[in-house]
DNA sequence: CTGTTAGCGCGTTCAT
DNA sequence: ATGAACGCGCTAACAG
């Protein structure tokens, strides 16, 4: 009951099993691991002995040996968005039930501490990483290093590499049409990027869906604003003072924050002076009042589907070529959009 | 620009760069450290090859070797939940600038999964671990193998191990003596467990703020509710309809979503009609209108906390008595929480 | 089915 | 200042 040593306890090891159960520590290895060659009695022995001893397996001296490991890098942006925890959550979901382990680093949306969060997981010895990338070169470097890699959310330049994206144009246009079908001919877009797959998908379905509806689209109404609610919310305020928009559609959860606070700020009644819709679902979005129309983009999933796929590549399950998987996302109507107000 | 070779591309080790660069491997190994002696030309050159080889040290060779490793275990119970996502930011913000890494598993508050989840961490050799407790022996376990645990926001049982917690009493009482100072004199509290400290706490501090003011508490207002939104709106439907309430306090952010949503459903006017407390803000409690009256417990800064204290510990800059930190939480008043009605 | 041998990649002795 | 030898804990080979 004491077992206070000072010193860091050392471990029982597979030769201390191994005495104690009277066999060698190669026959420990083979007991303990479900496969491997032992018979009945020796196997329940050696299992009877490890566990009243606490013996736990050394994994970086079974990975250094083995040259494997079921340890997976995650490199995300920013934990405290919701969108990123729950990629997170669902990579970690899948990943643990299925015996693999998630490092995971925040890279500040920093391509430098990217680039150095990818070196570290290398030294790690990873079986894979699943990356939100802002690094054109992150990805080829750790393919060039022979492990593999699954891009979440967006791809980035033209590598090859195995992606889970969302219909970004799809959703973001059926969006827009929403909006467009309520009547809105001025709709101002909120976006921060158009450099990745995400934010230019949205565009380009915040385009198509003016021009399916034979819309002029006014330039002016598409406002670059940078990653942030304040300047999503300074953005807003040009978007009203200026430029008499009937609804804001903001392409993330982030802007949607700025965008309501300057709406609520103005005291302007939603949805009847002003309609707002945003790209990718988080919980405040159903709490508010009203509760604000969204594209739900399955987050949890896309988590899911990227450790799905990064094990099934690890397993050499797959076929050689890249494969992108594209989950579908879906319009969620609320209360915060509606018919666009009589001139 | 073909590096496309089938094999998982055995990258170079110390052996590699040594012959490369015309010296001994323990040499290079030497140069590669700042310490440790080597003469400039060699280490230079030895550097040089090194970068030029893409070299990258094999973490798990080298903490085989010398019995140590950089990696940390994180155990929560729900990334989703942006009480844990924050308490990890802050983990691991300060991990990362410290050379560390985080390993994060998600138990969802099952003690089985946390048992489990220990073992793995255990497994691989981490240096220390943070966890929100959920099993009683869980850091017993972890401690025993001479693996040092820091507890976050909670303590469970009578374990001595070093600790970051909210100070849970003195802002539940400050908080319901927000709302008896504004005239409440029946306050519902929704809490889903008082096993913990934190829900010990909380109830304590509750309790604490109706003795201070004279007022005999009704047993009945303290509904323990379990832990979701959906039955913290049952329980809030409970106690509006049979309890005669002006005002409820959630013991946390995911209770109060569920008591939101009753008091929405029912379209009774926050403050007016009812007001609404909650510990734990979390991002949504101020964009929601009114916004709810919280108390703040510095989430992130308790996750920054915790990994300062695990790294001072396995630094052995510590004294060996445990250590508590307690992080006092912040009345924050919005505008959910007005006089309570006249009778 | 089991034991013996060897070595994963590294850092740390000890010699020189 | 540098190289040779050894071993961290484990498992893949090979015998038997």
């Amino acid at each position: 009951m004491t077992g206070d040593s000072r010193k860091p306890a050392s471990r029982p090891t597979v030769q201390d099993v191994a005495r104690e159960a009277g066999v060698s520590p190669s026959t420990v290895s083979r007991a303990l691991h479900t496969r491997g060659y032992a018979s009945r009695e020796v196997r329940e022995r050696v299992q009877e002995v490890a566990q009243r001893l606490g013996y736990v397996p050394n994994h970086m001296a079974r990975n250094l040996r083995s040259r494997t490991s079921t340890a997976i890098g995650v490199l995300i942006s920013d934990l405290r968005n919701p969108f990123y925890a729950d990629l997170a959550a669902g990579v970690e979901e899948v990943l643990r039930s299925e015996g693999h382990q998630m490092i995971l680093v925040n890279d500040n949306g920093d391509p430098d501490e990217e680039m150095h969060a990818a070196e570290t997981l290398l030294a790690m010895q990873v079986a894979g990483v699943i990356v939100t990338p802002v690094a054109a070169g992150c990805s080829k470097m750790l393919q060039d290093n022979g492990i593999h890699v699954v891009c979440a959310d967006r791809r980035l330049g033209r590598n090859g590499c195995d992606a889970v994206l969302s219909d970004n144009k799809a959703g973001a246009q059926e969006l827009t049409e929403h909006l467009i079908g309520l009547g809105h001919e001025r709709i101002g877009l909120l976006i921060d990027e158009t450099k990745w797959s995400t934010g230019a998908g949205r565009l380009s379905g915040f385009r198509a869906a003016h021009e399916h509806a034979g819309i002029d689209l006014d330039e002016d109404l598409i406002v670059y604003t940078s990653f942030d609610a304040e300047a999503a919310r300074e953005s807003t305020r040009e978007l009203l003072n200026d430029h008499h928009v009937t609804a804001i559609l903001s392409a993330n959860n982030v802007l949607a924050q700025g965008a309501l606070a300057e709406i609520k700020h103005r005291k302007l009644r939603i949805p009847h002076k002003i309609s707002l819709a945003a790209y990718d679902d988080v919980p405040w979005m159903s709490l508010v009042q009203p509760g604000i129309t969204t594209v739900d983009q399955h987050t949890v999933d896309i988590g899911r589907s990227c450790a799905q796929l990064l094990l099934a590549r690890i397993r050499d399950e797959l076929p050689a070529r890249h494969r992108t998987i594209r989950v579908a996302p879906r319009l969620i109507v609320r209360g915060s959009t509606g018919p666009a107000p009589r001139k």
